[in-house]
RNA sequence: GUGGGUGUAGCUCAGUGGUAGAGCCCUGCUUUGUGGCAGCAGUUGUCGUGGGUUCGAGUCCCAUCAUCCACCCCA
């Protein structure tokens, strides 16, 4: 490979045709189940204030301090490329009057595309990545948090048959809760404080709680002793988190209460939680979400309560690329022209199966000076696997028959009319 | 930002200081209107890059880049 050739960016990559079908598949069924749900789709600018997410993700937070894509406009205003989606469907939902117009309106909208963060690459983890978000706006009642876990539970398991993806779920109280937690945990800490690396007592200052999902085996053992923050927040969050867990028993969604689920963001309170799977390497969290009930207030001014969550799709493609329900389909009929007159028609007839049938994936194969019949058998059995070859020559355009190839098979070729191509074509149509 | 692994043909990799290799793939032929199986023939390389040690470096040393995995962080 020359030196020459410009490679992509780093952690930026391509999507390849047979990924490319296998993320189609999986788009139909979102498109169904948003449709069950009668969610709208939303469809977001990559592009925003800078403003925005500082506002939204919080100042202190790593995404914001150094993973931004920012840069001026050439108006001198500084923009970025979006790291998460959930604050540019805040955005516009609050410009649109989409939820709240001298009231709170109840609305429920998903999107997805790329967002950008300047990461270093690892498994599960990309500069430029894709999600599926959903957000839902103006309910406040627990029956929506439990809904939005159902909805999960429908696509993994139910539509996406990932029967190992487990639900971890926690809850985080109130801003004042935290502040008290914090507290707890700092106070907790004091006699380990040789036990922790710098980083680690960096945090502790910065942000106590995220000490609760190290993946460091020495601070999750002194943890276990830690005070339960359920035993710490305020009756309402306490009593909000008992009765979604009820709930989810109710309805027999299976979850795991993981206290080490403490999210990064700062906008969540109340419920939060995670869709993990253990096939994925150490990015382990397909799908991650919760409830944010002061996030709109805090970037347009107006209190409506909300929740959300998002999935990562080169996570979940990870997952479902055996699948054969959503696997690529490769072409099954091979069209081959072999006549040397009449070019047109057998273009016609080729054309006129599309017409008939609209399920079927044709390949149009010309053998032209350039190449040869075996070369255009080769390349069906081989390269495109397909079921069969119909070929059509000067002696079948004039005695209006086909002659149809059975690859994997070892009976004889045979010339057949158009009534009995079209009963094979009209099985694979169907079927 | 930090740490570790890996960079040799299109792909997967072997090659522990002495001529650059294998399997798969690809192309053609055996069959100019018949693929798969088989046989034959063929194409493909700045050994990631730059420097150093050596009579001699794919191999040892240094640097650098890329990539993978992990930390951090997070979907």
């Amino acid at each position: 490979m020359s030196d020459k050739l410009i490679k992509s960016i780093k952690g930026i990559n391509d999507i390849l045709p047979e990924d490319v079908e296998i993320l189609q598949n999986l788009e139909k069924v979102i498109y169904n189940i948003a449709n069950q749900y009668c969610i709208s789709e939303i469809r977001l600018p990559l592009l925003e204030k800078t403003e925005l997410f500082k506002r939204s993700i919080g100042i202190g937070s790593e995404i914001v301090e150094k993973e931004m894509y920012t840069f001026e406009d050439n108006n001198g205003e500084l923009i970025s490329l979006r790291p998460e989606g959930t604050a540019s469907c805040v955005r516009c939902a609050l410009e649109n009057n989409l939820i709240y117009d001298r009231g709170i309106k109840k609305k429920k909208y998903w999107y997805h595309g790329p967002m950008f963060r300047y990461e270093n690459p690892q498994r599960g983890r990309f500069r430029q990545f894709y999600q599926f978000g959903f957000e839902y706006f103006g309910f406040s009642n627990i029956d929506n948090d439990v809904e939005l876990i159902s909805l999960c539970k429908r696509l993994f398991i139910s539509k996406l048959d990932l029967t190992n993806i487990k639900l971890h779920i926690n809850s985080i109280g109130n801003k004042e809760d935290r502040v008290k937690y914090a507290e707890t945990i700092s106070t907790f800490l004091k006699k380990y404080k040789n036990d922790l690396n710098q980083i680690q007592k960096n945090t502790l200052v910065r942000n106590p709680m995220r000490l609760l999902d190290s993946k460091d085996k020495k601070i999750q053992n002194i943890l276990t002793d830690l005070p339960k923050f359920i035993n710490v927040m305020s009756d309402h969050s306490r009593v909000r988190f008992e009765s979604i867990l009820e709930k989810l028993d109710e309805l027999k969604i299976k979850y795991y209460v993981d206290n080490s689920i403490v999210r990064g963001l700062d906008y969540y309170n109340d419920t939060v939680f995670e869709w993990k799977h253990s096939s994925l390497g150490s990015q382990d969290a397909v799908c991650a979400g919760g409830r944010y009930d002061e996030l709109v207030k805090e970037i347009g001014g107006v209190s409506v309560p909300a929740m959300g969550f998002a999935f990562g799709v080169e996570r979940l493609l990870d997952l479902i690329r055996d699948n054969k329900k959503l696997s690529y389909t490769r072409p099954r009929i091979l069209l081959i022209n072999i006549s040397k007159e009449n070019s047109y028609k057998y273009f016609l007839k080729f054309e006129e199966l599309r017409d008939k049938y609209h399920a079927i994936k044709f390949y149009n194969y010309n053998v032209d000076e350039n190449s040869s019949l075996r070369a255009a058998l080769q390349f069906g059995s081989k390269n495109l696997n397909c079921k069969y070859a119909v070929i059509i020559g000067d002696s079948e355009l004039s005695d209006n028959l086909y002659t149809l190839k059975e690859f994997h098979a070892k009976n004889e070729d045979k010339k057949i009319s158009q009534n009995e191509l079209d009963k094979i074509l009209k099985d694979i149509n169907n079927g």
